[in-house]
DNA sequence: CTATTTTTGTACCTATGGGTCAAGAAAGGA
DNA sequence: TCCTTTCTTGACCCATAGGTACAAAAATAG
């Protein structure tokens, strides 16, 4: 066998983490490398022999957004229990994190979807993805709703789905600009109360 | 008197519109000067001369998007005719603004909410005064469909006019990853179905 | 202990960002 | 006509962004 060589110091694993935190708060352009070196605690020939580019590191860490932060909301709509109260724990999810988000990082997703539009097709997909599950959550917990008779039956939970992905991804915007209890607290009921 | 000098070559007011378009289309971060100096028809100095700074030429730039852009949705709602009808036309105006905006510019507020939260005071504010402009006239509309018994008088207007606000926003960022009409169409219909 | 391979960190590099400035040009008054 | 004032322009400037190069260090199989 070939000589088996140093392993790394650190672990990129947590790297990513660590890197995810910085996007999310200060978006993709807002950020530089050396705010990721510091934030990392490597080297920057480490982080660039790691990651390869800014870009790269922005891909995996909004991928390790994905798989972390923006799944939670589906699996409190996939979970147990009446579907009407997932419904609301999915929507109450949202509103808390507005709420108390004194960083205004908001969600990585809206903000990356904002910031770039449709300018990188990789991370536009990735986006995109995160949306389509989160609406087709939505989407199976109203129709189960519908089939226990606890919703509507006549109601489309297609377009229900899309008002409720709608309507979370307007209270990540809202929750940035101000961070209003008044205004974002009782909009998982007001919601609700339309079903 | 004392002598007069020589006038401007180019008119502020068109510079601001046409800085309002760059800015629009690509963020704060992403626009370097050496695009605003391109679309603006004008040299690098003059523009620092008559503008100071890229910042202000970009308050400048949002103040302009609040009175011709972010302010159609007001006086749509603010207009005669039946309230339903006014706020239909008003989520009309943003979904198909959404599905029509092949630059995919999105909202100009709510990039800015999004690109700079609460890192900007003077900025921050004029996206939070329009965004409750937006939500007054919402509930103005609400309220006088209640009193013309249009609309459900139980209602909480002021939490619908919440819900039409956050729904604004989250066409926006729907419309930013994915102008797709399947999703975004219907949206304007479902949200009123729930009044 | 050594040969091999990978990591590490710092010094370095180039391009661009955002901005300033000096030298002229227009426009009216004396 | 010349003067004063303000505008215009392109050349210039500095700091930072984003990334590379390379020498030193470290880990492991033998």
């Amino acid at each position: 066998m070939t000589d088996v060589a140093r392993g790394k110091a650190f672990d990129p694993d947590t790297a990513v983490d660590k890197a995810m935190e910085v996007f999310w708060a200060n978006g993709y352009a807002h950020t530089t490398p050396q705010q990721l070196v510091d934030a990392l605690g490597i080297g920057r020939g480490s982080l660039y022999n790691a990651f390869t580019s800014k870009r790269a590191l922005f891909e995996r860490a909004l991928r390790r957004y994905h798989e972390r932060e923006a799944v939670q909301i589906i699996r409190v709509l996939d979970g147990s229990g009446p579907p009407r109260e997932r419904l609301r724990a999915a929507l109450d999810l949202v509103v808390t994190a507005a709420l108390s988000d004194d960083k205004r990082r908001g969600c990585m997703m809206a903000n990356t979807a904002v910031e770039f539009g449709d300018g990188d097709e990789p991370i536009n997909h990735l986006v995109r993805r995160t949306f389509d599950r989160q609406e087709a959550a939505f989407r199976s917990a109203i129709e189960e709703g519908q089939r226990s008779g606890d919703i509507d039956r006549a109601a489309d939970a297609g377009a229900l789905a899309a008002l409720f992905l709608a309507t979370i991804n307007g209270i990540r915007v809202l929750g940035k600009a101000d961070p209003n209890p008044q205004r974002l607290a009782g909009l998982a009921d007001t919601l609700l109360r339309s079903l």
